[in-house]
DNA sequence: GAAAAATGAATGAATAGTCATTCATTTTAT
DNA sequence: ATAAAATGAATGACTATTCATTCATTTTTC
């Protein structure tokens, strides 16, 4: 994921070039809001002229669809970096997981306007739902094996691995829309009591 | 809330014109996203002719605007009267608020389409985020209120009652997103679940 | 090793299309 | 007949896309 380096405003690779305009977009997106991003500006926020963008990905659509692609495989590797390195129990990745959704670097509003920029979208671009659709469903297995594991380990009764799965993925997106909507009364703190009252509660065994 | 009739083509009210024209950009928006909504479409949902809106809204800014008021009001006027007809303890009152966000009337994918564009150009739209954000703040205060009645009432120890609203409303939210992004998948049931497993786990005397 | 040719990336002016907005005209209600 | 409302053609601004030209670098030739 790391981003391409841009040697000379003249000679920098077909990749590193793509790079360095959906990064643009990205910023883009995050000030003016899709609707908003207009193909020159992104070109001006490259420091690239006019046309560059059409040279390098055939349309604005195709542009916004890689850009999604390119947000959703950021947070995919930064997803499966965190899954690797925590642990060792299911209930150790789960709460770094967790924790990962309200990081700085993840939760950060410029970020998060892109995000909600796309879902936003979504029902009136199919391919965008279908792309968001498809990283969920990854991310839910995931969730939802871990879940599973500490459910059998702790023995916990009445319990449903899916319920739990839902509440969990559904807080981090809405604590996501708080930080968007309400940065000045938003508590990173407070989201993270939030999810971790939340573990707490339902799997006591683990998370007191 | 009750949307004004419209009697013929010709003979309607200033207000019911309106009231059919934010119908329109409502369906406008969730079938084509707001920057695809426009104005030549919102006039020909609603069945009229070109110039019209910019007759009755002055400009695209403020008949979105006032698209975003008229659905944070309806659904303000069902919070309200939910809040108002049940209990009678504030637990009552807190589980038919959440279930409110659940109906098939409120969650409902050609809505939640509608609220999500409007959260997707929040950031870059300043008019529409400080809207939202006033919204949220009067949901978060009634919530907030009936959990601290929670709270002392069951002698709850270590709870935070900004902490759970936070959670809640979060939850609700991300629900919404689901029911979004995955309608193949989603189920009402399991949302439910989700919300009433959360609040038998931190309000386990109100709600087992 | 230097000059010439080729390569491929970038530029930016031109094009074609879309859209918000205006307004002179038409329609309707009273 | 008059006022209010609606119409829809015209306008002007904006934007995605194209493409002939420019430029820096690499390769080839002598």
């Amino acid at each position: 994921m790391a981003v391409a380096e841009v040697k000379s405003n003249r000679t920098a690779s077909k990749e590193a070039r793509r790079q360095q305009l959906i990064q643009a977009t990205i910023k883009c997106i995050s000030k003016r809001g899709i609707g908003g991003t207009t193909m020159s500006e992104v070109a001006s926020e490259a420091g690239l002229s006019q046309g560059i963008v059409n040279l390098h990905f055939k349309s604005k659509d195709n542009l916004l669809n890689e850009t999604l692609r390119w947000v959703a495989e950021e947070y995919k590797s930064q997803f499966e970096k965190t899954l690797e390195k925590s642990g060792p129990g299911p209930e150790d990745k789960l709460l770094a997981l967790m924790e990962l959704d309200l990081r700085p670097s993840v939760c950060d509003r410029h970020k998060l306007a892109v995000w909600f920029a796309f879902w936003g979208e979504a029902k009136a671009v199919p391919t965008y739902q279908r792309m968001c659709d498809a990283y969920d469903r990854e991310y839910d297995e995931v969730i939802g094996r871990l879940c599973e594991q500490i459910i059998k380990d702790g023995g916990y009764q009445a319990i449903d691995a899916r319920t739990v799965t839902e509440a969990l993925s559904s807080m981090t997106d809405g604590l996501w829309l708080s930080c968007l909507i309400s940065p000045k009364s938003w508590d990173r703190q407070i989201a993270r009591d939030a999810v971790h009252g939340y573990l707490r509660a339902v799997f006591p065994k683990h998370f007191e």
